[in-house]
DNA sequence: ACCGCTTGCTAAAACCATTTAGCAAAACTG
DNA sequence: CAGTTTTGCTAAATGGTTTTAGCAAGCGGT
């Protein structure tokens, strides 16, 4: 296998056969490694091998699996869809519940494919074959930025799509109740007696957690007559979000309370918190999403609210199963309840 | 596009065709929503769709791929393999690094496909088409347990392989220098004044894991002149290391530092050692593996000896580069050194 | 000179979907 | 009513690989 730069045409065995003066048959034969039994000599062998080589070969998988599939059965190819810079564990756990599923449905006729595909985020439409519909039969797609929502809207999937996270016109989703999030956020914060919130968000917003920083303002705004704060961070990242709080922190702000639309932005405020030598949950309280499974290990505790990942796996999975049943699909659209997990962090007196 | 249980033989667009008494040409202008262009009668297409779904059909995506392809580009399908049970920054690290050598490599005519595909650790023999050589140019596999190793030793890969974190016979590998993790972690911890240091590790020893356990073990015996305990849990959980550790420590065993095969399991520990009411560094030093980017976020942070999967898969992606162009792999096996982090958590005095 | 065996290969079919060129009938135009 | 256009479809080729059946040549034995 090689991949000449310089080759114009693609290099199929039929070059190979007609470079070394045989037959595609012995060609095949040689590079499936089945020339013994076939009755190639090892000598057309090696020049077979060394054509190969040489002219650049790359085999065509299509054709390959074509053939080699099993007239009686037939295979199902199913990804999970996801930016490179979204969290992981919720896709490691769809594409858990994917496996599994697959596993079910598996039997003697019908086999799945699954895996992860990855796109950068906000340029999903610059997926090769995502529209050509002769990859998948079906997908999840998840974690996706406003640009990649525009995109699906208008797309026209050939194929079973479910979105998670979002709502998007014409396909499949299953998301969180908007505002829930963000506003139970607020409520608990203002509970204790937070009266300067503050929530730490991305600079990339994606629908979700867009609609979590607006619930958590409207939600402040209602409950205190008062803007919360949004500070926005450069990325997801701990480092990230602890540098913008220290700055928030360090200019004297007043601040007692933060809400964190992710863990991995929680992780960073936990750390510029001590290091500006406040206490949580007494100087300020923390809330987060729960995305990782690490939130009760947080110290202290971090206080939840379950971004209902596991909650939408469990319906995303068997809503993409009756598409490519074809069902005529009931629901265009799930909604699912985020549950709410005090701990610690937002525990006072 | 459905799943029948029922049918028998798999049903293909001449099935529909003959079922609906046209030909198949039609059923694929259908099928491919081209049915406008092509002047089909609405009334026609609708009978199709409708004879799809009765019958149950399946597109065949190597039949679609090999047609659409465009007769002067070649696609190359690369893939990671990982278990599920593996910790995920890693394999989201190593598909990044891998799109990013693709979409160096991608021209007018070769394009990628890459992805991450999951199987249960120790059973990666039974992932279906693996050995086939119809799916993959090329692949990275990590994350395998002992049961999947020797599969992989006794395995004829068709296609480029490398593997991850062991030593393979007969396999491009590349892992972390063997033993490194292991003793300096026991010289930390002896060096700060340990004398009663215990690691913890999962279950399920990965070569790599197994590696660091034993060597830590040696280091200990040497400098001490005394074991080291070894506590095994259940998984790699934090949940799991905290009631691994909680209940030594409950058994009132004299314990003045923790080794941590995987940084999960220090997120155990940490717990553990604060509900025991013990003090980081001061009563317990903790030295973690690196996984996470998180260790400098755990408090106190975490002294890493860094698991070295950047430098790995820094070698890794361009490794099999080389060998699918087919180079003579110069090196079948490269060995990277893991780098010493000194935080606070074995910081005394 | 003929039979049977082995060696080393080839021809052709098969896998499934898509597309291009074109045909027959119907509908319209003058 | 002949000529043209439109409608609605079909036949056949194409894509790359693998496999099955079989052919031709050479050789040993009689």
């Amino acid at each position: 296998m090689g991949l000449k730069p310089g080759s114009k045409t693609v290099v199929t065995i039929y070059q190979i056969a007609e470079y070394v003066g045989m037959s595609p048959a012995a060609v095949s034969s040689v590079l499936a490694n089945r020339h013994v039994e076939r009755r190639i000599s090892e000598e057309s062998a090696k020049r077979v091998r060394e054509a190969a080589r040489t002219l650049g070969y790359v085999p065509n998988m299509a054709g390959r699996r074509l053939r080699a599939h099993p007239p009686a059965m037939r295979q199902i190819d199913l990804a999970i869809l996801t930016s490179f810079e979204a969290p992981l564990p919720i896709v490691s756990q769809a594409l858990q519940a994917l496996q599994k599923a697959a596993d079910a449905e598996t039997n003697a006729h019908t086999r799945f494919a699954v895996g992860i595909e990855m796109f950068h985020a906000g340029r999903l439409r610059e997926k090769p074959g995502l529209l050509d519909g002769n990859r998948y039969h079906g997908v999840i797609i998840t974690n996706t930025l406003p640009a990649d929502d525009e995109f699906l809207a208008s797309a026209q999937f050939p194929y079973a799509a479910v979105v998670l996270g979002r709502r998007i016109p014409n396909l499949c989703c299953v998301l969180e109740v908007p505002d829930v999030v963000g506003r139970r956020s607020a409520e608990v914060l203002v509970e204790i007696g937070c009266r300067h919130p503050v929530v730490l968000h991305g600079r990339m917003l994606t629908q979700a957690t867009a609609e979590r920083v607006a619930a958590f303002k409207r939600g402040i705004q209602e409950a205190l007559g008062r803007k919360a704060i949004a500070l926005e961070c450069a990325d997801l990242r701990p480092a990230s979000a602890a540098m913008t709080l220290t700055g928030h922190l360090s200019r004297r702000r007043p601040c007692d309370g933060v809400f964190t639309v992710t863990d991995s932005l929680a992780v960073g405020a936990y750390r510029a918190i001590s290091t500006a030598g406040k206490r949580i949950p007494h100087d300020i309280a923390v809330v987060g999403v729960g995305d990782y499974e690490l939130a009760e290990f947080f110290s202290p505790p971090l206080s939840t609210l379950a971004g209902a990942n596991d909650a939408m796996v469990a319906q995303a999975v068997p809503l993409l199963f009756r598409l490519l049943r074809g069902e005529p699909e009931a629901t265009r659209e799930i909604l699912v309840v985020p549950s709410v997990f005090l701990r610690e962090s937002t525990r006072r007196g």
